[in-house]
DNA sequence: CTACGACTTCAAGCCAACTTGAGGTCAAGC
DNA sequence: GCTTGACCTCAAGTTGGCTTGAAGTCGTAG
């Protein structure tokens, strides 16, 4: 099987070998052996890779990325788990579909301020219905929420 | 004109005191005055928080978050990068859908590994599409992109 | 009018995710 | 067989985004 030398990992990933090596210590990626000193990737990291740079993307943590390989590398969560996972990026891609809308309404209207027009209060109100936890119940502490 | 303290800000917003006086410092809300030693904010910045909050879900730095309300706290950017910000976004979106699909997929695929079938496969080649910069011309300098 | 608690400032601390630097090893091409 | 440059380790540094703590001020309910 071809095996790859680290740079040519960070060639073909984008990811720079400082962060392949850093992946590596935190169990990201595994190198499969050493040619002299040289780590050896083998190809299946490269998905690995596009998967960590998805869920990078996608706002996860690199620990909570690591916690969705098991130990064999492979995928591997409870599949109730997996599907709440989805179900937290697909409510992740309303919040910015409405930040979307949100700037493309904003580099069209005409109306002298934002606060004024009916379209963006309506895309505002959208927007706090997703981001805001909004846990207004019960306010007699001092500074809470820690 | 009703003014709100720090407090309530917090409380409605979700965002805490520490943080908003740190946003406040870094220019990205505004309060309108004191009561005494204590800020007074106004209704508008609890829609500024709600922009904010979904700018930082959509991976956008505070910095940037910063630049594109004028100083006169309005969302203000040239209509083309609005534009651009708002094809980022669209991007973005595609990224997460590849990977809710993915997870989705894992949970229900039967396979017993998923390197080995095809529809995962596929759904990684989609995601490297949308991922991977991929810089590869030119490779003949020692560990580049610093 | 006093006590309480919600606020204030400012400096320091913390975590994640990397990057940088110094000093060293090694494989391959000349 | 020597040089070169791509790799190695390990510790320390950096950035962003906040939080924490100490020490102090002040509005308001009782």
């Amino acid at each position: 099987m071809k095996m790859m030398d680290i740079g040519e990992v960070a060639d073909r990933s984008g990811v720079p070998p400082s962060t392949l090596r850093y992946y590596e210590e935190l169990g990201l990626i595994r190198s499969v052996g050493r040619r002299g000193l040289r780590r050896q990737f083998d190809a299946d990291e490269l998905l690995k890779l596009s998967l960590i740079a998805l869920g990078r993307a996608a706002g996860f943590s690199l620990v909570e990325i690591a916690a969705m390989f098991g130990q064999d590398g492979q995928l591997d969560m409870p599949r109730d788990e997996l599907r709440a996972r989805a179900d937290d990026l697909q409510r992740q891609m309303a919040k910015l579909r409405v930040l979307r809308d949100t700037l493309r309404h904003v580099a069209d209207c005409k109306a002298p301020s934002h606060l004024e027009c009916p379209t963006f209060r309506k895309l505002m109100k959208a927007a706090s219905r997703t981001t805001e936890p909004r846990k207004l119940p019960a306010r007699t502490g001092a500074e809470r929420r820690r």
